[in-house]
DNA sequence: CAATCATATGCCCATATAGGAATGCGTCAA
DNA sequence: TTGACGCATTCCTATATGGGCATATGATTG
């Protein structure tokens, strides 16, 4: 099976690195697709296709406007991945002293067997 | 295409729900990889595959021990990720409720009109 | 209604998995 | 050296895209 349909989760919504720009220039107001795909280089049905998936997972909301479909940024959804990747902090600060972990590893072990 | 290598970029790596079981199982400690297998109920080599992707973008080390080969947690690959979403926060407090209840007000008006 | 602009979809293709099974490979112990 | 164990690879399959194109759908205006 490939991985598991982007459309169903924020983490592989973000996976894609145009996605990510579109967030990152969502954030500097509304704008409709055309010219989403506009400074993305990408083409209208690109974007559209992106935008999808970003309101399918919630990362955006689109209204319309007149002719115009207008998206916006709700961000509320990159809170659980940055709540996420914060609960490893304290690791990426580390040492990594292997013989600790090791020795940890070894206690657990014992307590487990 | 399909989405880039997911080897070759953290927000991929991420993106599979298991491999973020991975992480977060070894900020417990080190683990040789049969132990994955059984603490996340998945096959060796799945274990071994997912592994891989994790070492290929830095986020796991391995070190050899006897017959064994212990991963290790390397968080620091994440901090990219909190730091990208963390400039999102501003955005994510912000009071969606108050443009909720102008959005759906502009649309009654027009629906009535 | 027709013409037109703005978007969304459907199709097709090439690629990248994730998962399962079988197997190769390296290491250690007897 | 042989056997057992732990792990990595390879092969195969079904699926999920991302991108380009053509076209359908919607909405606006005359």
């Amino acid at each position: 099976m490939a991985r598991a349909a982007t459309t169903s989760d924020v983490f592989n919504a973000i996976a894609e690195p145009q996605r990510r720009e579109i967030l990152v220039l969502l954030r500097a107001g509304e704008r409709p697709v055309t010219e989403v795909a506009r400074e993305l280089r990408i083409t209208q049905p690109g974007a559209s296709k992106h935008l999808r998936v970003l309101r399918e997972v919630g990362l955006v909301r689109d209204r319309k406007a007149g002719k115009q479909r207008l998206y916006g940024l709700d961000a509320r959804g990159l809170r659980p991945v940055h709540e996420w990747t914060g609960g490893f902090e304290q690791y990426w600060n580390e040492s990594f002293d292997r013989l600790d972990a090791y020795v940890q590893d070894l206690n657990r072990r014992e307590e487990n067997d």
